[in-house]
DNA sequence: CCTAGATGCTCTAGTCACTAGAGGTTCAAG
DNA sequence: CTTGAACCTCTAGTGACTAGAGCATCTAGG
């Protein structure tokens, strides 16, 4: 039986974010001992490895809940959670796109300080006027 | 002089996010009409597309405050200009290189589905258990 | 000049995923 | 039995907005 600081050093999760996550409902209330202090077994363990395993890959606490949902049952349940995952696969490809365009555009005006004598800031400039920009970056 | 709406078409920011923005102090209080409503001249427009564009390139609240700040005074702005735009790019790069790790994570597990006869689902299995994973993945 | 509907105003509360702090209780080691 | 770490609950704050209630003002058509 583990406490809560415990359970904490043994998942990586922070103490006040495993009351959180209780608070939500995203875990079920522990168990307490006399002193109504949170006792954890091996399930709870696996639970919250679970969580912090899929948080550390970009999942919403919203998505985590419907994929430990989808765990209990069985059947089309790996269907589901594919595409939970896919879903999650898009998103991210489409944050890295994104990045890469800032990417571009942070490496250009950063450039401009070189040479950058004369009254006005260059790089203050091309902050300030999107028309200057190569590309679209939404 | 542009009502906030007007402002909000003219900038593309929502026109509870330019009086949120009031609110905080990001901008100066607008000037008032007659009936108390906002209107904002060509240097009120500027700043606000200023913010905008800077918000695209993924700079903090925080962060534009200080670039408009150096906008006051020249000299030496220029350079601490040049180096929150840095550090920046230096924020976006490593966010690009977490999220290819991500991907790459990502794109193993919805692999996983396709062989996947057997009772225990392969997606929900890799989500769980770290030590599959091929590398670190923060 | 009047009216209808769009637009504006303030204020409060909610989002996500936590984090920090106050003020008090319980546990474990010596 | 004492001490100090760890635990408890509760409230409030973060960043950058978003949503809604309930009211006032503006503008175009008739």
């Amino acid at each position: 039986m583990l406490s809560i600081g415990a359970l904490s050093r043994a998942t990586g999760v922070k103490v006040p974010t495993i009351r959180y996550y209780e608070d939500i409902g995203l875990i079920a209330p522990a168990a307490r001992n006399a002193g109504n202090q949170r006792r954890y077994d091996q399930a709870g363990l696996d639970r919250l490895g679970f969580i912090k395993h899929a948080r550390d890959l970009g999942f919403g606490l919203e998505e985590i809940g419907e994929l430990m949902g989808l765990n209990g049952e069985l059947g089309a349940d790996c269907h589901a959670a594919d595409q939970i995952a896919r879903a999650q696969l898009d998103r991210v490809r489409a944050r890295i796109t994104r990045l890469r365009r800032l990417e571009a555009e942070l490496e250009r005006i950063t450039h401009l300080c070189e040479g950058g004598a004369g009254g006005t800031c260059q790089v203050l400039t091309a902050l300030g006027d999107h028309s200057q920009c190569l590309g679209d970056h939404n």
